[in-house]
DNA sequence: TTCATAAATCAACACAATGTTAATTACACG
DNA sequence: CGTGTAATTAACATTGTGTTGATTTATGAA
């Protein structure tokens, strides 16, 4: 972004970058503020506004890193291109970079997996699983080693409906409710991929 | 909950739901707090806290009613149920009533909406779409007034990964990165009743 | 090594919001 | 009607913000 030559600039955001996750992990985030993070980073309250804004504008610098670097992984590789070649139990090499990528930032995306989920959304996407997908069929029907753990299926399916609302919602409610539910329902009884490609079952 | 017999407390908290609900609307989340959202609902600033302790927990409150009247709609079906019986263009009943209920009360939930997704969350959704499934089959080889338009399918595939990776999280990224990878790949490949069933595609 | 320069510190400032309290007024319901 | 409770009012200490000006410290370059 901007020239960070000078040592003490680059040990001063190590020392803020640091101080917020910990402080992150210790109180949450609405325990961090500018006064005890500074306090914790060993620095000046006035030292911290020399560098950012606020507390915003840091978490933005902080987002502004990570998506570059991961925009940046090499692996770019296309779903459609492997969904033709490999029909093994090996996971899709760009699917394996960016998970490992953030592993790697585990610090990182825990605050922000943190924030990102509000209570309420959770709370909505339990019930959506509960109200429509309790009685799906369930892995002890067939016990396998290599089988997806269920609540990595519910994630999925919960996930994806919260979405799909969600997008309804973002884009202003413009189609009737009755077509939204439509979609769901053709997702849940064709699969997306069917559904994409607009055909029928069987 | 409570006891509102008092009609003075039943038009205060009237007043108070009003003044936050337009109040995110015109300021957004962060333009909320006790003084404004007293002076635009017209009551004294010592009122509101006879009533909630602090905004949080005028929100929490909100969202328990809004989880409670979720729980009380009628029809429960089960897609499983479903999947069987109706192969026509009719959607589930029960989704079109959930969908029908976040219509009506579409107020309180484009403010949950709004703080849901924070401007990283879209930012990394966007970035797991463009990097996988750019390339998947668009609708533009065949339109169909009955077909799911692109932007749901987007939605639909970007937040049920992400949902995944945030589950991964979530329960404490105990799975090793490479098995996470995997489990994308056999939702992506196979679909994810499919991988549910744990069976082989074909 | 020296030295100009930029970074960091320190103390002080006005301001805004919080949460609480005590005395008073208004009003809903029996 | 009159009684209890809700709501108002004004004041309070506390905490955090963002900024400023003077000063000290550390760095990178000559």
């Amino acid at each position: 972004m901007e020239k960070a030559a000078d040592l003490r600039v680059i040990r001063t955001k190590k020392l803020i970058d640091e101080a917020f996750l910990s402080l992150v992990d210790e109180k949450g985030l609405e325990g961090v503020n500018v006064r005890s993070l500074t306090s914790k980073a060993g620095i000046n309250r006035g030292t911290f506004y020399l560098h950012y804004q606020d507390i915003y504008d840091l978490m933005e610098k902080m987002e502004d890193q990570i998506i570059e670097e991961m925009n940046a992984l090499p692996a770019q590789s296309i779903p459609e291109q492997l969904l033709g070649s490999g029909s093994t139990e090996e996971p899709f090499p760009s699917i394996v970079e960016f998970i490992r990528f953030m592993n790697a930032r585990h610090r990182f995306f825990a605050v922000f997996f943190a924030q990102e989920g509000t209570s309420f959304g959770k709370r909505l996407r339990t019930l959506i699983h509960s109200r429509m997908y309790e009685k799906l069929p369930r892995q002890a029907m067939n016990p396998d080693a290599l089988a997806v753990p269920d609540d990595y299926i519910v994630a999925y399916f919960s996930s994806a409906h919260f979405g799909v609302i969600r997008h309804w919602f973002e884009s202003g409610r413009t189609l009737p409710p009755e077509q939204v539910a439509l979609i769901l329902t053709r997702l849940v009884r064709d699969g997306p991929l069917l559904t994409a490609l607009n055909r029928r079952p069987e």
